[in-house]
DNA sequence: CTTTAATTTTATCCTTTGGTAAAATATATC
DNA sequence: GATATATTTTACCAAAGGATAAAATTAAAG
């Protein structure tokens, strides 16, 4: 699967769609999307090899070869929703700006971090599932186009610390730290609720632990 | 697969042996282990049902029908895995002790998650495949044991908040927070990998890791 | 050594699974 | 409403995968 020439997950020239012309007629746009919502479901239960197409075909409520129709691969739709998922998990770390203060910034990243738990938890397994894996499709993702963001943001990061408006953290391990803990609450959502009874879709509870991470990781690091 | 009725995955009467009586012959021991790691292995990277029994034959050295003399079926081979990784998981938490301080008693607690992490990054892997799931075999053992057992420890986290030794901080949330980070350590590693090209067998980076955590982590909590 | 029990191999079975072919049906356009 | 195109259904197929049976081999015990 091509996934490395380029940006994080090239739009497929078209790879996909029927063979037709009228692209993107109102029944493709629904029935693409249904299916990618079923197949994160599926995926991100039983992973990209557990997951099977009749699972995927009876949650969409098509038949498999209909959803081939579609998608011409179960690879290629696993690619797909890797593709969506990306892009949005992606998000909130590009918006970091060394030009506002660290206090406001990582707050406000930790704000958007743990709204994608709430929103997309399922999206958020699958993405777990595949970087527990061994990242088999995303590898080359995660070796070029998310470390140079990274990167970048680790630097504004370190300015911070340079300018002394945060404490000696390294901006590294301060990233990983957010992410774990952010991502956490979506991808061991089951954990969750069998200790304590609630999920992140619980609007007090949800506001609970964004508070409470919040409070812990920002007394840990500002000055 | 009977798992609810007793303690953190029940010992399996003997299910599994051979038939036979001279248990746990040297080679009966030997191949049970060199089964357990390739599993181990497998079941990391492909999860409960992308695994299949030839894999893990095959990374074991023995043939399929002869790894299945050993364990009967994949279910139960699967299930003996996780008995072995739950048993390790486990431990630290039981060994909180609210009679010593909590910078002492949770600076020790990380410390052996990060050290889990380190020794067992595919075992903790394993787990957090099921997890991410949605524990589909572990769910009872999380409903019933984990459950009480990280009721205890949160009473010992409160004890301590009451005493005026911690920052008025959730006892639940900050387990979860301490699980997160040390965890996503293993959990994660080839994107720790691709991003910093380091991992946890680095001593270097290890130490690093550890005291980076600890010292955020500290901060945010102790008075 | 021989006998008995444990282990390994070979051959095989049945089900599931990803995927195709081609016919049937629906939809849009003139 | 006829024609062309897009979508869906039905019928299959070959490979993979979990599991069993029974024969062959190896190891242990007397």
């Amino acid at each position: 699967m091509t996934l490395n020439q380029g940006f994080p997950l090239p739009a497929e020239p078209d790879a996909d769609r029927a063979g037709g012309k009228r692209r993107d007629s109102r029944i493709q746009v629904r029935n693409r999307e249904k299916i990618l919502d079923a197949a994160t479901e599926i995926f991100s239960m039983y992973g990209r090899r557990g997951a099977t197409l009749d699972q995927i075909a009876e949650k969409a409520a098509m038949s498999k070869p209909n959803l081939l129709y579609y998608f011409s691969s179960k690879e290629k739709l696993y690619l797909a929703v890797l593709r969506d998922i990306l892009e949005i998990w992606l998000q909130p770390l590009k918006e970091l700006d060394e030009r506002e203060s660290p206090e406001r910034e990582i707050s406000a990243y930790i704000d958007q971090k743990i709204r994608f738990s709430q929103l997309y938890p399922t999206a958020s397994r699958v993405f777990a599932n595949e970087i527990v894996a061994g990242a088999p499709v995303l590898k080359p993702v995660l070796d070029s186009y998310l470390r140079d963001i990274v990167k970048k943001k680790a630097r504004v990061i370190r300015k911070w610390v340079k300018r002394g408006e945060l404490a000696d953290v390294d901006p590294y391990h301060l990233i990983m730290m957010i992410w774990a803990v952010t991502q956490h609450y979506a991808d061991f959502a089951v954990q969750i609720d069998s200790l304590l009874g609630k999920s992140l879709d619980d609007e007090r509870f949800y506001n609970q632990t964004r508070k409470h991470i919040k409070r812990i990781l920002m007394r840990g690091i500002l000055k």
